[in-house]
DNA sequence: TAGATTGTTAATCGATTAACAATC
DNA sequence: TAGATTGTTAATCGATTAACAATC
């Protein structure tokens, strides 16, 4: 079988493209064109059809796309045609918010549990969940197992505890702490920096002003 | 002046860049080579030269960089060599985690004032700050200008939303509704979205079965 | 001087865009 | 049939990598 390389951009875009199709559905919209779907996202029509090509071909030419089964299309690729557990780490503010987090759920991720190591944060409820010592890691987990860790801690902590997971066979991990962490080949691993995208404004934001100068 | 075009995908690292030369700093190290750095974060070297020389010549050669001389520049580069101020709409869950986010505090953001819609959340404190309704936001902010808005608010209110701080003089939106916001071309807008990256795990995760059989 | 590392150019690689035949 | 829109190829654009002279 020939294995096309997907790039991690077309990927993305068709997460996005996913939600918007998800909520043109939501609007009782049947059909749409990816000139609408551009139009929605922000990106040009021909992006939209040459990453939807990369996995088949699910238009008809001269009408377009069927919302829902496009839909479907895209949540089956992204591998969403199944729930997916979760563990937090960290029961912090950004752990908290995470674990209620609607745009999980609704997206068919599901918070299994949540762990910290602060022990006046142990045995809160978060939810349905509490709040567990993360040395229970291995029990808690031990019955379903959970491919996917959610590293929401401080820095300092955040290497020892992606170890953790690795060795209780977390396959893939979200980072939200602001480092690169050491991994084995086979963790896949994601970095998501709140910070980033807004240095990213406060550098156009200072380069405006550098060119009215 | 020739104004050269710095890709994103530069300024992005550069930010990432500048957090690994503060951990250096605060480790008390002083020199660090574009190996080192690449190393530390997960690039080429070539790349962390290359991104560096879109803004000068920061390095000795046969040496390497000043670690405080160079976390200085990039702070300067990023705009960060000033304090923002930050409105953040939204005092959900989310809300709630950057209003207190250390991640921000840290990098010279200052969450000025919160906002919502809820009444059950006005009025409620966050920190040192008190959610205010979101209709007052021009008294609000009227005394110190906001240049900088946080969206945290669901997909049904966030265009609104986006529509009022623009109104009101913000110049940068850092949205976390995961949609695309309609703005003028002179405002800034950057999506953080949250599951985009977990979804591009479970791409990935469901991508590896497929491999196997 | 010898070794190390930068800054920068040229080569490579990959992604986006444009264009259009296919076809509903 | 005429109009619309896809799927796909070729052209363009831009970013990354490799290589090396400059130089500390």
């Amino acid at each position: 079988m020939k294995t096309l390389r997907v790039p991690e951009a077309t990927v993305t875009r068709l997460s996005i493209y996913s939600r918007f199709l998800e909520r043109l559905d939501r609007n009782g919209i049947t059909t749409v064109s990816s000139g609408e779907i551009a139009e929605g996202v922000g990106v040009s029509p021909a992006q939209v059809r040459k990453d939807l090509a990369y996995f088949g071909e699910f238009g008809t030419r001269g009408v377009g796309y069927n919302v829902k089964d496009l839909m479907k299309y895209t949540l089956k690729i992204l591998g969403l045609d199944q729930t997916w557990s979760l563990a937090i780490i960290g029961a912090g503010n950004l752990g908290f918010a995470l674990c209620t987090y609607y745009g999980f759920n609704v997206r068919g991720f599901y918070v299994a549990a949540v762990f910290d190591i602060d022990p006046t944060k142990i045995g809160k409820r978060i939810g349905k969940l509490e709040v567990q010592p993360l040395d229970s890691f291995p029990e808690v987990t031990g019955h379903e197992h959970i491919r996917i860790g959610v590293i929401a801690v401080p820095i300092r902590g955040a290497q020892e505890v992606a170890d953790l997971l690795i060795k209780n066979g977390v396959e893939a991990i979200l980072n939200f702490a602001p480092m690169a962490l050491n991994v084995p080949d086979h963790i896949e691993v994601r970095n998501v920096d709140l910070s980033v995208k807004l240095e990213i404004l406060t550098f156009n934001l200072g380069f405006r002003a550098a060119q009215n100068l």
